[in-house]
DNA sequence: TATAAAAAGGATATATTTGTCCTGTAATAC
DNA sequence: GTATTACAGGACAAATATATCCTTTTTATA
Protein backbone atom coordinates (compact mmCIF):
# COMPACT_ATOMS: atom_id res chain seq x y z
CA UNK A 1 0.00 0.00 0.00
CA UNK A 2 2.30 2.75 1.30
CA UNK A 3 5.97 2.47 1.14
CA UNK A 4 7.93 2.26 4.31
CA UNK A 5 9.38 5.78 3.80
CA UNK A 6 5.91 6.64 3.77
CA UNK A 7 4.66 4.85 6.58
CA UNK A 8 7.36 6.90 8.74
CA UNK A 9 6.65 10.45 7.41
CA UNK A 10 3.11 9.67 7.60
CA UNK A 11 3.55 8.39 11.80
CA UNK A 12 6.29 11.60 12.00
CA UNK A 13 3.84 13.99 10.71
CA UNK A 14 1.24 12.81 12.98
CA UNK A 15 3.81 12.57 15.95
CA UNK A 16 5.37 16.38 15.15
CA UNK A 17 0.71 17.17 15.10
CA UNK A 18 0.26 15.75 18.71
CA UNK A 19 2.55 18.41 20.22
CA UNK A 20 1.05 21.38 21.66
CA UNK A 21 1.86 24.49 19.53
CA UNK A 22 3.82 26.29 22.49
CA UNK A 23 6.20 23.30 22.10
CA UNK A 24 7.69 25.21 19.39
CA UNK A 25 10.47 22.47 18.11
CA UNK A 26 11.12 18.85 18.24
CA UNK A 27 14.11 17.13 17.35
CA UNK A 28 15.19 14.31 15.11
CA UNK A 29 16.38 11.73 18.06
CA UNK A 30 12.93 12.53 19.84
CA UNK A 31 10.88 12.12 16.37
CA UNK A 32 12.60 8.99 15.45
CA UNK A 33 12.63 7.73 19.00
CA UNK A 34 8.91 8.16 19.42
CA UNK A 35 7.86 6.73 15.86
CA UNK A 36 10.61 3.68 16.41
CA UNK A 37 12.13 4.31 13.08
CA UNK A 38 16.12 4.40 12.40
CA UNK A 39 17.40 8.30 12.87
CA UNK A 40 19.71 9.05 10.17
CA UNK A 41 16.87 7.77 7.91
CA UNK A 42 14.06 9.52 9.18
CA UNK A 43 15.89 12.73 8.78
CA UNK A 44 16.45 12.28 4.99
CA UNK A 45 12.17 11.82 5.04
CA UNK A 46 11.95 15.07 7.20
CA UNK A 47 14.15 17.24 4.81
CA UNK A 48 11.78 15.94 1.89
CA UNK A 49 8.95 16.88 3.61
CA UNK A 50 10.47 20.18 4.76
CA UNK A 51 10.99 20.85 1.05
CA UNK A 52 7.87 19.66 -0.04
CA UNK A 53 6.64 22.15 2.91
CA UNK A 54 4.37 20.03 4.85
CA UNK A 55 7.26 20.72 7.43
CA UNK A 56 9.43 23.22 8.40
CA UNK A 57 12.61 23.10 10.43
CA UNK A 58 15.01 25.77 11.91
CA UNK A 59 18.85 24.86 12.30
CA UNK A 60 20.89 25.15 15.81
CA UNK A 61 19.95 25.26 19.12
CA UNK A 62 16.31 24.91 20.30
CA UNK A 63 16.24 23.94 16.66
CA UNK A 64 14.13 20.99 14.78
CA UNK A 65 11.10 20.68 13.13
CA UNK A 66 7.10 22.05 13.09
CA UNK A 67 3.95 21.22 11.08
CA UNK A 68 4.29 24.28 8.32
CA UNK A 69 0.64 25.18 8.45
CA UNK A 70 -2.66 24.34 10.58
CA UNK A 71 -2.81 20.50 10.84
CA UNK A 72 -6.66 20.78 9.93
CA UNK A 73 -5.45 21.84 6.32
CA UNK A 74 -2.40 19.64 6.07
CA UNK A 75 -4.46 16.02 4.56
CA UNK A 76 -2.78 12.73 4.88
CA UNK A 77 -2.87 12.14 0.64
CA UNK A 78 -0.27 14.96 0.88
CA UNK A 79 2.27 13.46 2.83
CA UNK A 80 1.61 10.04 0.73
CA UNK A 81 1.76 11.78 -2.56
CA UNK A 82 4.70 14.02 -1.73
CA UNK A 83 6.49 10.77 -0.33
CA UNK A 84 5.69 7.77 -2.91
CA UNK A 85 3.81 10.20 -5.35
CA UNK A 86 0.79 9.97 -7.34
CA UNK A 87 0.70 6.10 -8.69
CA UNK A 88 -1.55 4.97 -5.73
CA UNK A 89 -4.12 7.56 -6.69
CA UNK A 90 -3.74 6.73 -10.48
CA UNK A 91 -1.56 3.98 -11.46
CA UNK A 92 -3.31 0.76 -12.88
CA UNK A 93 -3.50 -2.43 -10.34
CA UNK A 94 -2.50 -4.71 -12.68
CA UNK A 95 0.60 -2.08 -13.97
CA UNK A 96 -0.46 -1.43 -17.34
CA UNK A 97 0.80 1.67 -18.56
CA UNK A 98 -2.05 3.08 -20.64
CA UNK A 99 -4.92 1.75 -18.77
CA UNK A 100 -8.22 4.04 -18.76
CA UNK A 101 -11.76 3.86 -19.40
CA UNK A 102 -11.14 3.35 -23.06
CA UNK A 103 -8.62 0.59 -22.55
CA UNK A 104 -9.27 -0.75 -19.30
CA UNK A 105 -7.85 -3.66 -17.03
CA UNK A 106 -9.50 -6.68 -16.43
CA UNK A 107 -10.03 -4.99 -13.12
CA UNK A 108 -10.35 -1.57 -13.73
CA UNK A 109 -14.10 -0.93 -13.07
CA UNK A 110 -13.54 -3.01 -9.30
CA UNK A 111 -10.94 -0.86 -8.64
CA UNK A 112 -12.43 2.16 -9.46
CA UNK A 113 -14.73 1.96 -6.50
CA UNK A 114 -12.00 1.04 -4.05
CA UNK A 115 -9.82 3.79 -5.11
CA UNK A 116 -12.23 6.36 -4.98
CA UNK A 117 -12.87 4.88 -1.06
CA UNK A 118 -9.36 4.96 -0.61
CA UNK A 119 -8.27 8.57 -2.04
CA UNK A 120 -11.33 10.02 -0.49
CA UNK A 121 -10.61 8.65 2.84
CA UNK A 122 -6.98 10.31 2.67
CA UNK A 123 -8.03 13.50 1.04
CA UNK A 124 -10.75 14.20 3.85
CA UNK A 125 -8.49 12.98 6.87
CA UNK A 126 -6.79 15.47 8.26
CA UNK A 127 -3.48 15.49 10.51
CA UNK A 128 -5.52 17.21 13.50
CA UNK A 129 -7.85 14.18 13.19
CA UNK A 130 -5.55 11.50 13.89
CA UNK A 131 -3.66 13.77 15.82
CA UNK A 132 -5.82 14.40 18.27
CA UNK A 133 -6.58 10.41 18.83
CA UNK A 134 -3.07 9.88 19.94
CA UNK A 135 -3.33 12.80 22.42
CA UNK A 136 -6.40 11.37 24.02
CA UNK A 137 -5.12 7.64 24.15
CA UNK A 138 -7.04 5.89 21.81
CA UNK A 139 -4.71 5.01 18.94
CA UNK A 140 -0.96 4.92 18.78
CA UNK A 141 2.29 5.19 16.81
CA UNK A 142 4.56 2.90 18.08
CA UNK A 143 4.72 -1.43 18.33
CA UNK B 1 -0.64 -1.89 -4.03
CA UNK B 2 0.65 -5.22 -5.45
CA UNK B 3 4.00 -5.55 -6.25
CA UNK B 4 4.84 -5.95 -9.87
CA UNK B 5 5.42 -9.51 -9.18
CA UNK B 6 1.86 -9.91 -8.54
CA UNK B 7 0.90 -8.06 -11.19
CA UNK B 8 2.34 -10.39 -13.57
CA UNK B 9 0.92 -13.38 -11.51
CA UNK B 10 -2.20 -12.29 -11.71
CA UNK B 11 -2.21 -11.00 -15.62
CA UNK B 12 -0.69 -14.31 -16.35
CA UNK B 13 -3.57 -16.20 -14.52
CA UNK B 14 -5.77 -13.98 -16.54
CA UNK B 15 -4.54 -14.85 -19.85
CA UNK B 16 -4.40 -18.34 -19.11
CA UNK B 17 -7.78 -18.44 -18.18
CA UNK B 18 -9.06 -16.34 -21.58
CA UNK B 19 -7.62 -19.47 -23.69
CA UNK B 20 -10.43 -21.75 -24.43
CA UNK B 21 -10.45 -25.48 -22.57
CA UNK B 22 -9.89 -27.25 -26.01
CA UNK B 23 -6.64 -25.70 -25.81
CA UNK B 24 -4.62 -28.20 -23.54
CA UNK B 25 -1.76 -25.91 -22.98
CA UNK B 26 0.11 -22.70 -22.99
CA UNK B 27 3.97 -21.82 -23.44
CA UNK B 28 5.80 -19.56 -21.29
CA UNK B 29 7.20 -17.69 -24.40
CA UNK B 30 3.35 -16.92 -25.39
CA UNK B 31 1.84 -15.66 -21.90
CA UNK B 32 4.97 -13.65 -21.99
CA UNK B 33 4.25 -12.20 -24.89
CA UNK B 34 0.55 -11.53 -24.23
CA UNK B 35 0.93 -9.76 -21.03
CA UNK B 36 4.23 -8.18 -21.82
CA UNK B 37 6.32 -9.19 -19.39
CA UNK B 38 9.92 -10.75 -18.65
CA UNK B 39 10.23 -13.87 -19.92
CA UNK B 40 12.33 -15.52 -18.03
CA UNK B 41 10.79 -13.62 -14.29
CA UNK B 42 7.95 -14.81 -15.90
CA UNK B 43 8.90 -18.27 -15.70
CA UNK B 44 9.78 -18.15 -12.00
CA UNK B 45 6.56 -16.91 -11.09
CA UNK B 46 4.52 -19.53 -12.94
CA UNK B 47 6.80 -22.05 -11.17
CA UNK B 48 5.54 -19.96 -8.02
CA UNK B 49 1.50 -20.24 -8.99
CA UNK B 50 2.26 -24.49 -10.12
CA UNK B 51 3.89 -24.98 -6.75
CA UNK B 52 0.92 -23.44 -5.16
CA UNK B 53 -1.36 -25.74 -7.17
CA UNK B 54 -3.51 -22.43 -9.19
CA UNK B 55 -1.91 -23.15 -12.04
CA UNK B 56 -0.64 -26.64 -13.74
CA UNK B 57 2.51 -27.44 -15.78
CA UNK B 58 3.49 -30.14 -18.24
CA UNK B 59 7.06 -30.44 -19.79
CA UNK B 60 7.55 -32.02 -23.38
CA UNK B 61 6.57 -30.97 -26.64
CA UNK B 62 3.25 -29.51 -26.45
CA UNK B 63 4.07 -28.99 -22.39
CA UNK B 64 2.67 -25.59 -21.23
CA UNK B 65 0.88 -24.30 -18.44
CA UNK B 66 -3.10 -24.69 -17.60
CA UNK B 67 -5.29 -23.47 -14.93
CA UNK B 68 -5.36 -25.86 -12.04
CA UNK B 69 -8.95 -25.94 -11.69
CA UNK B 70 -12.38 -24.29 -12.79
CA UNK B 71 -11.53 -20.40 -13.01
CA UNK B 72 -14.72 -19.87 -11.65
CA UNK B 73 -13.50 -21.51 -8.49
CA UNK B 74 -10.62 -19.34 -8.59
CA UNK B 75 -10.66 -15.66 -6.84
CA UNK B 76 -8.25 -13.52 -7.09
CA UNK B 77 -6.95 -13.16 -3.61
CA UNK B 78 -5.67 -16.20 -3.78
CA UNK B 79 -3.31 -15.15 -6.46
CA UNK B 80 -2.42 -12.05 -4.31
CA UNK B 81 -1.88 -14.20 -1.33
CA UNK B 82 -0.08 -16.70 -3.25
CA UNK B 83 2.88 -14.29 -4.42
CA UNK B 84 2.52 -11.46 -1.78
CA UNK B 85 1.09 -13.13 1.02
CA UNK B 86 -1.42 -12.15 2.99
CA UNK B 87 0.42 -8.46 4.43
CA UNK B 88 -2.16 -6.43 1.98
CA UNK B 89 -4.99 -8.32 3.98
CA UNK B 90 -3.76 -7.94 7.62
CA UNK B 91 -1.09 -5.78 8.19
CA UNK B 92 -1.34 -2.31 9.28
CA UNK B 93 -1.20 0.17 7.11
CA UNK B 94 1.34 2.61 9.17
CA UNK B 95 3.62 -0.33 9.60
CA UNK B 96 2.84 -1.37 13.65
CA UNK B 97 4.25 -4.72 14.27
CA UNK B 98 0.94 -5.16 16.75
CA UNK B 99 -1.61 -3.10 15.06
CA UNK B 100 -4.85 -4.02 16.64
CA UNK B 101 -8.06 -3.12 17.84
CA UNK B 102 -6.87 -2.75 21.40
CA UNK B 103 -3.62 -0.66 20.32
CA UNK B 104 -4.65 0.74 17.07
CA UNK B 105 -2.83 2.97 14.83
CA UNK B 106 -3.71 6.33 13.71
CA UNK B 107 -5.86 5.19 10.66
CA UNK B 108 -6.71 1.70 11.79
CA UNK B 109 -10.81 2.42 12.15
CA UNK B 110 -10.33 4.31 8.57
CA UNK B 111 -8.44 1.76 7.07
CA UNK B 112 -10.04 -1.27 8.35
CA UNK B 113 -13.29 -0.21 5.92
CA UNK B 114 -10.79 0.14 2.88
CA UNK B 115 -8.83 -2.96 3.93
CA UNK B 116 -12.79 -4.72 4.04
CA UNK B 117 -13.81 -3.52 0.67
CA UNK B 118 -10.52 -4.04 -0.82
CA UNK B 119 -10.52 -8.03 0.13
CA UNK B 120 -14.15 -8.48 0.05
CA UNK B 121 -13.67 -7.14 -4.16
CA UNK B 122 -10.76 -9.62 -4.35
CA UNK B 123 -12.41 -12.56 -2.75
CA UNK B 124 -15.31 -12.34 -4.56
CA UNK B 125 -14.02 -11.85 -8.15
CA UNK B 126 -12.68 -15.29 -9.69
CA UNK B 127 -10.81 -15.16 -12.36
CA UNK B 128 -13.53 -16.51 -14.76
CA UNK B 129 -15.40 -13.01 -14.44
CA UNK B 130 -12.17 -11.23 -15.67
CA UNK B 131 -11.36 -14.02 -18.63
CA UNK B 132 -14.71 -13.24 -19.64
CA UNK B 133 -14.43 -9.30 -20.29
CA UNK B 134 -11.29 -10.31 -22.31
CA UNK B 135 -12.36 -12.37 -24.14
CA UNK B 136 -15.82 -10.16 -24.97
CA UNK B 137 -13.08 -7.44 -25.68
CA UNK B 138 -14.10 -4.83 -23.26
CA UNK B 139 -10.73 -5.57 -21.26
CA UNK B 140 -7.20 -5.91 -21.97
CA UNK B 141 -3.90 -7.39 -20.58
CA UNK B 142 -0.76 -5.21 -21.87
CA UNK B 143 -0.32 -1.68 -22.77
C1' DT C 1 33.69 35.72 18.69
C1' DA C 2 34.01 30.96 19.96
C1' DT C 3 31.43 27.03 20.99
C1' DA C 4 27.85 23.97 20.74
C1' DA C 5 23.51 22.36 18.88
C1' DA C 6 20.81 20.73 15.23
C1' DA C 7 19.29 20.21 10.47
C1' DA C 8 21.10 19.70 5.40
C1' DG C 9 23.32 17.10 2.27
C1' DG C 10 26.72 13.94 0.05
C1' DA C 11 28.74 9.47 -0.13
C1' DT C 12 28.34 4.95 0.86
C1' DA C 13 26.43 0.47 2.61
C1' DT C 14 22.85 -3.13 2.99
C1' DA C 15 18.61 -5.46 1.83
C1' DT C 16 15.00 -6.51 -1.17
C1' DT C 17 12.90 -6.77 -5.54
C1' DT C 18 13.20 -7.50 -10.14
C1' DG C 19 15.38 -9.70 -13.89
C1' DT C 20 18.76 -12.94 -16.68
C1' DC C 21 21.34 -17.03 -17.88
C1' DC C 22 22.47 -21.60 -17.90
C1' DT C 23 21.95 -26.45 -16.70
C1' DG C 24 18.92 -30.17 -15.21
C1' DT C 25 14.74 -32.93 -15.75
C1' DA C 26 10.66 -34.83 -17.80
C1' DA C 27 7.86 -35.83 -21.75
C1' DT C 28 7.00 -36.64 -26.59
C1' DA C 29 7.91 -38.23 -31.16
C1' DC C 30 10.51 -40.29 -34.51
C1' DG D 1 16.80 -44.89 -27.47
C1' DT D 2 17.94 -40.50 -29.29
C1' DA D 3 16.71 -35.98 -30.33
C1' DT D 4 13.84 -32.27 -29.37
C1' DT D 5 10.75 -29.55 -26.69
C1' DA D 6 9.43 -27.16 -22.67
C1' DC D 7 9.21 -26.45 -17.64
C1' DA D 8 12.17 -26.59 -13.05
C1' DG D 9 15.61 -24.79 -10.54
C1' DG D 10 20.12 -22.82 -9.19
C1' DA D 11 23.34 -19.14 -9.62
C1' DC D 12 24.04 -14.74 -10.65
C1' DA D 13 23.17 -9.62 -12.09
C1' DA D 14 20.84 -5.21 -12.01
C1' DA D 15 17.78 -1.95 -10.08
C1' DT D 16 15.47 0.04 -6.33
C1' DA D 17 14.41 0.79 -1.51
C1' DT D 18 16.08 1.14 2.95
C1' DA D 19 19.62 2.59 6.11
C1' DT D 20 24.13 4.59 7.94
C1' DC D 21 28.04 7.72 8.37
C1' DC D 22 30.36 11.82 7.97
C1' DT D 23 30.93 16.67 6.68
C1' DT D 24 28.83 21.21 5.97
C1' DT D 25 25.78 24.92 7.07
C1' DT D 26 23.02 27.62 10.03
C1' DT D 27 21.64 29.37 14.44
C1' DA D 28 21.68 30.42 19.43
C1' DT D 29 24.06 31.72 23.32
C1' DA D 30 27.84 32.04 26.61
Amino acid sequence: MFSKTCKYAINAMIYVATLPTEQERVGLKEISKAINSPEAFTGKILQALVRDELLASTKGPNGGFFIAKNPAEIVLSQIVESIDGDTLFTGCALGLEKCSEEHPCPVHHKFKAIRDHLTGMLMTTSLKDVAERVNVGISFLKY
